[in-house]
DNA sequence: ATCTTTGTACGACAATCTTCGTAGATTAGA
DNA sequence: TCTAATCTACGAAGATTGTCGTACAAAGAT
């Protein structure tokens, strides 16, 4: 039972995670601010999702409604697994100096990273 | 013009960067040895990677030469940047943690990150 | 010289993903 | 009440991915 959420769905969920329960209306309008999709396209996708678990539905209302089975930190373990297996050899330690390399954190965030150290070692 | 890898490719990618210029014969061996796929699979992928530009290919001798056109550091890059926008809110900070939290890193490694973190901040 | 091995080319197929049109039911508005 | 808007269900089609089988050419072995 894999469970994994395809490219389509992940955007779904992004959507999802930040309102909580929603209605297929409120992810397609949400979604189509940055994307081009149709609405019964969105509808389809959120079905399917529900068939595999990913989503729960309840249709006790006529608009049925929608919550993520699976949350954020989920997916971005998920995520994590499979870069750190495919592109980083395994290691941890590349993926977070690339990760900083590459995209410049705040001075709170490095400072939240070090803290996150510090507490670490022991 | 994209130019972003498969699931599939990545692997092939995986046993190049190690290898460097290689055969299919190479590759498929490699690959055989974690997974179950026939050598003609191997073939067409690699073919396709050719068409795509994701490799080149020597086709002077009988049998074709590889070599991946893009590197580990790239796919990295790109493979960070999409967890980032998709399932990270775009925050590197929490890409880190999550990171750190998740896969137990050796004191050597978290040394090694603590000193990246040291000369970073200015 | 013949047979076996090793290689490429290529078409085709199944599975999965994405997209949409249409139909039918229900609700809201005039 | 009649009409328009809103929803779900569902089938179908196109795109992408991954998988092989077969054909055929070249090289090696006996």
């Amino acid at each position: 039972m894999e469970l994994k959420a395809t490219e389509s769905e992940l955007e779904i969920l992004q959507v999802m995670w930040k309102m909580g329960q929603c209605t297929v209306r409120d992810v397609h309008e949400e979604l189509v601010k940055s994307k081009d999709a149709g609405y019964t396209t969105t509808l389809k996708l959120m079905q399917i999702m529900a068939d595999k678990g990913l989503v729960a539905r309840d249709t006790q209302a006529k608009t049925h409604l929608y919550t993520a089975l699976i949350s954020r930190e989920q997916a971005q373990s998920t995520a994590l697994d499979k870069i750190l297996d495919t592109v980083f050899k395994g290691s941890t330690a590349d993926l977070v100096i690339q990760a900083l390399g590459q995209h410049r954190a705040s001075n709170d965030e490095i400072d939240e990273i070090k803290k996150f150290l510090q507490n670490f070692r022991d």
